[in-house]
DNA sequence: CGTTTTATCTTCGATATCGAAGGAAGATGA
DNA sequence: TCATCTTCCTTCGATATCGAAGATAAAACG
């Protein structure tokens, strides 16, 4: 639809270019067919002339900037008792972000009714007017089929399975639709704070275990359910028997749902991953052993999809990343038992997107959709 | 260099486009350009026009065919002791193939040398006089870094180590050189014959194991080790110390190394991969139990990499891979242990390329390199 | 058989892109 | 301060691509 002048309105959106000379060398068209093609951007008000930049010895570029009249994108991150929503301009910087509490297990119409509702109040109280909404997506705590945007076989979703909720959703609104799992839209939002990483594993260490993959810069969905660990016999002395019919799974012992009933059963009263951090932040000796030995666990499992992989760098994200002693052991776990060769360069590090990285990732993926 | 006209030649050359109508609509190009385009390439001496193909309800397509006059790729795959060599067409096709003794021990320059004269050798006697070389390209049986075609932390090359393998081969000839992983080049050769499968994995199951990767059709190469299984920490009753200073490694006990060794420790002579084949086939209690164990730890590895990369096959091949138990053990383990979700259309089998599947693989990525 | 349908390939004017040359604006340095 | 350099951006003629219409060739069908 938008043809070249997407890739260039693209290029601005993320941030790689900010003037006609950037736009050329990394479009690769002349820089005369840039000109005409940011003219036309211009009269469409979709980019905007802002100021200049800065030098690099010649004459200043003038800067360009999507339009904040452009679009809006709203986006969401649906958790089993909360969602985050949010508004962002073409540019995938958030006007707005919220944390509301839900329910989905009320069922996908339900929960899509109100998450559709949350997003006229939103559009309502903090959409600028005139402002067209061009796009919607959403994260799923659980599988998504790529091509169908439909949930399969979600563990925590009662009533989801095999709802289509792209095509729910596009019979709502006439617009570009993005359906994907939670895991993976946090991965899409944190590759864009790790540049020149292009083979990332951002792991989601909350309720549940998940993981996306970027690689070669793009995020590999396999059919619809790669990133997964949760499910992965580990070794350990006792033994549990997993939802998914399995024995000793990583998910029941290294999920932020495992570690919780862990302390529950030995009179430690936790009711969210969050307590579990605190806990093991005020150094009690039964959370910190136990969130090592999931970092431990975690790490074990890293160990075969690093030697494997070799990627750029493992993130850590999601609510159980900020307790000190995962990271440290998902680490000493990682580096010990890898190859040399691959831990070389390898990073492990938190995430650096922060709380939005999903919502961030929702957008760059709709832009991608939008300006197709 | 060539430019529009290169990934024209590609399509005709890899089998994706026979005709004109097929190249427009798989190049994007316009139909009235592609002819144009097609002119000059026929007018080059690199695509001719041989008689028609099959009508799909109309006027029958003039087939194209990369002209058996464009040049030439020369292509080895080393092993330890065995060299394959070939000559290939500017389509792939193998000319010749050869497979010859060497020594990798000799060090690199040595067996490069040879591998050169070789090469000398096969066009004397069987390149068609006057058609040009114009690629040369080698499998490795170790690690190679992607950027700089260099030899890194190989476990069985002595003399390798850090020796970049691209560079000298550049300075002798004056042409694209590709220098990959022999599972990497045999994963791509193998892709070739799985249309439809965009992730692979491919399995090098022979003197030692190896692992080649092929994600949305493009071989996944990461920091240069990519693919590497061999030194997973399976669970077993024994424990054995592998030569990487980890104990139990996968390779330690599922290789063909380690099954030779097990063998003659129990004074059943072998000497070769293929010789345990052999004795599986012919119903030996202990090969059999040996392979099927074997299977079974390679199959509990290739479960965490099936539920997190979600390929569309499994691919076995090397000298192993004609062994029936092998694969049905493999089989057994990732069926029984994946996600239902992972493991729905999952296929694993045997090689379909046969024994040149890696010298297809070098002449797939010098077929780029050389239209690049 | 001839007519219709389908697909392949080419012709030709309209459009888009390219690239060399030059103008604009600031950095650099005597 | 002024000439020179670097970078940014635009102008304009040359070139490449597009796409609609037509020509070609064969299959499908009455």
């Amino acid at each position: 639809m938008l043809g070249a002048q997407g890739a260039l309105l693209r290029l601005v959106a993320t941030g790689h270019a900010e003037s006609r000379a950037e736009l050329a060398r990394l479009s690769g068209l002349a820089a005369s067919s840039v000109s005409l093609r940011v003219e036309e951007l211009i009269g469409n008000g979709l980019l905007v002339e802002e100021g200049s930049g800065t030098s690099r010895g010649g004459r200043r570029p003038r800067r360009l900037r999507v339009s904040p009249t452009a679009g809006l994108l709203a986006v969401a991150d649906l958790g089993a008792h909360h969602a985050r929503l949010g508004l962002l301009d073409l540019s995938g910087t958030p006007l707005i972000v919220e944390e509301r509490p839900c329910d989905i297990a009320l069922g996908p119409e339900a929960t899509l009714d109100w998450m559709a509702a949350a997003f006229d109040d939103l559009l309502r109280t903090h959409g600028p007017p005139g402002v067209p909404l061009r796009g919607v997506g959403t994260g799923i705590p659980g599988p998504v089929d790529p091509a169908g945007g439909r949930v399969v076989s979600p563990s925590r979703m009662p009533g989801w399975n095999n709802f289509s909720v792209a095509e729910h959703l596009g019979a709502r609104y006439d617009l570009p639709v993005i359906v994907e799992n939670d895991a993976n839209l946090l991965a899409v939002g944190e590759a864009r704070a790790w540049p020149g990483c292009d083979n990332l594993m951002v792991l989601k260490a909350g309720t549940g275990i998940g993981c996306g993959v970027i690689m070669d810069g793009r995020l590999h969905r396999g059919r619809g359910a790669a990133g997964d660990i949760s499910h992965v016999r580990v070794t350990t002395d006792s033994s549990v028997m997993c939802s998914c019919g399995h024995p000793d799974c990583l998910e029941a012992y290294a999920s932020g749902a495992a570690l919780m009933s862990a302390l529950n059963e030995r009179g430690i009263p936790v009711r969210r991953p969050a307590d579990v951090v605190s806990l093991a932040e005020d150094g009690v000796p039964e959370a910190t052993a136990l969130v090592r030995n999931a970092g431990r666990l975690i790490g074990e499992v890293l160990t075969v999809l690093v030697n494997f992989l070799n990627p750029d760098a493992i993130v850590v994200g999601g609510n159980l990343s900020r307790a000190e002693p995962l990271i440290s052991s998902i680490r000493a776990a990682v580096y010990e038992r890898c190859l040399p060769l691959a831990t070389r360069d390898l990073e492990i590090a938190v995430t650096r997107s922060g709380p939005d990285a999903a919502l961030l990732g929702a957008g760059s993926l709709l832009l991608d959709a939008v300006l197709a």
